[in-house]
DNA sequence: CCATCTTTGTGCACGCGTTCACAAAGACAT
DNA sequence: ATGTCTTTGTGAACGCGTGCACAAAGATGG
């Protein structure tokens, strides 16, 4: 899962709680799946092996938004794609602009996810005046200054950045300002926006890390890691500030562990 | 964030929880950031303002780790820098392989928030005969064929999926059998992995699809955007079983509103 | 029309995560 | 030393999310 997550508060969206609208994406891919292969309904048991969840989170799920489902039968997979696409909005069309075209804007301009649920890259934005014209996916990239111009005239209320991590912000303010509500942000950074604009963040680098605290939990379970050759530095506790007698050198306080 | 989490059910790892693991990243980040300007010491308020978090939750996070504070000042900004990296088991080399070198495995190959991490891209794998031996980011890229080979001879245990939808299964199953213990998928494709192994989800489409939920939340709050001309085609809701009559040419029938 | 079987929808209890609010701990000045 | 001031660390309360378990609803067969 991407992660940084800045939802909003505790502001049930219309009784529908974040976890589950969280979810609808999920099941609606494994319903699109079944309706490729054109199976009429799917039981809540098997939607859930599909979608990789307890059959009961989604039934509890699928009753926030409605009584779709026939007992003793399931779920008629047409009218349940329907009626999430519904949900989540996917029935319009939403303009997205992608800032940022590295490796990464042009990765997710090529990503074929997005047009098929609804969402229409209306343009590339760069900063570098050397990719300025350049076709990516098909796209001509344009040109920063063109960015407020470009939101304006599309009705955009959906950003994505893929800028380094330096220019996000200032990025952000700008898409803002020009009247964007919804960011996607990849840079690593923590962006700051006025109330009323929704923020998620996808880092490639905390996922990572975060497999890595378990990784390393499960090869620590026996060997006790901890007297490992440290290929890093390891600093000294910093003292108590009485400042009279450092700590000699045995340093490195081994840190006692919590629990 | 990214999003597909499918974590440890309620493992809490060695007392600490999964939610404040999810944020030590943030944290280290921000840090780091600190520390390049040679900032002695921070107060939970202020890291956690350029974290982005409440700082009772800041405080309470550390307190999982230890007392790593001194009150009245702060916490010492190197030494919790290595604290937390340590936890993290960023003190140690992670050899990571990417597979599926398209437009977002080229990407994550040229990502450079992994290698300071402790991250090390071992192998870039494509199953395209045609890839092998193009160097992206300075590695060549090597075929499907060598999978098992690098896995083992570089002991490899933290394993990124950027293939399509279609393979990904596939490659995780070998990734698995070869010794990978930690999976980090791209593909919008739910994997099955045995017990032991650790699989975090990054969906980019799921992340824009809670963002127009949202979007539409918001413009939908005064314009009842239902009766909107519908851009697909709403199916009808499937009729009780009886099948002696079906509806006749009325049919669409509007689906009442949940609530 | 009745009986049986399947599957939904949900009341309820439990546990995790968040937040408040404050006592304890240490810095710092006098 | 003593007192004041700052900031941590945490006990406790609360709310959300999850999962169990079952009653109600409808299908299906006789």
């Amino acid at each position: 899962m991407a992660t940084g997550r800045t939802h909003r508060p505790a502001t049930r969206s219309r009784g529908i709680p974040e976890a589950t609208v969280a979810r609808l994406p999920l099941y609606l891919r494994a319903l699109t799946a079944l309706s490729e292969r054109s199976v009429p309904t799917v039981s809540s048991e098997e939607l859930a092996a599909a979608a990789g969840v307890n059959s009961a989170k989604l039934r509890k799920d699928f009753s926030y938004l409605g009584s779709y489902g026939t007992r003793g039968v399931g779920y008629d997979v047409e009218y349940l794609v329907y009626q999430i696409s519904r949900e989540l909005g996917l029935t319009q069309d939403w303009p997205v602009v992608i800032v940022g075209i590295g490796n990464l804007g042009a990765a997710l301009a090529n990503y074929g996810g997005f047009a098929s649920r609804g969402f229409r890259v209306a343009a590339l934005i760069d900063a570098d005046p050397a990719m300025a014209g350049k076709p990516v996916a098909g796209i001509a990239v344009q040109h920063t200054d063109e960015l407020e111009k470009i939101i304006t005239d599309n009705g955009v209320s959906i950003g994505v950045i893929a800028t380094p991590a330096g220019a996000a912000q200032q990025v952000c303010d700008r898409l803002v300002a020009a009247g964007v509500t919804s960011i996607l942000n990849f840079a690593p950074t923590v962006l700051s926006v006025p109330e009323g604009v929704d923020v998620r963040k996808v880092d490639l680098s905390i996922e990572l890390q975060i497999l890595a605290f378990h990784e390393q939990r499960k090869a620590g379970e026996e060997a006790s890691s901890q007297d490992a050759a440290q290929p890093v530095t390891p600093p000294v506790r910093p003292a108590p500030a009485d400042d009279s007698d450092r700590k000699g050198p045995d340093g490195d306080v081994p840190a006692v562990m919590p629990a």
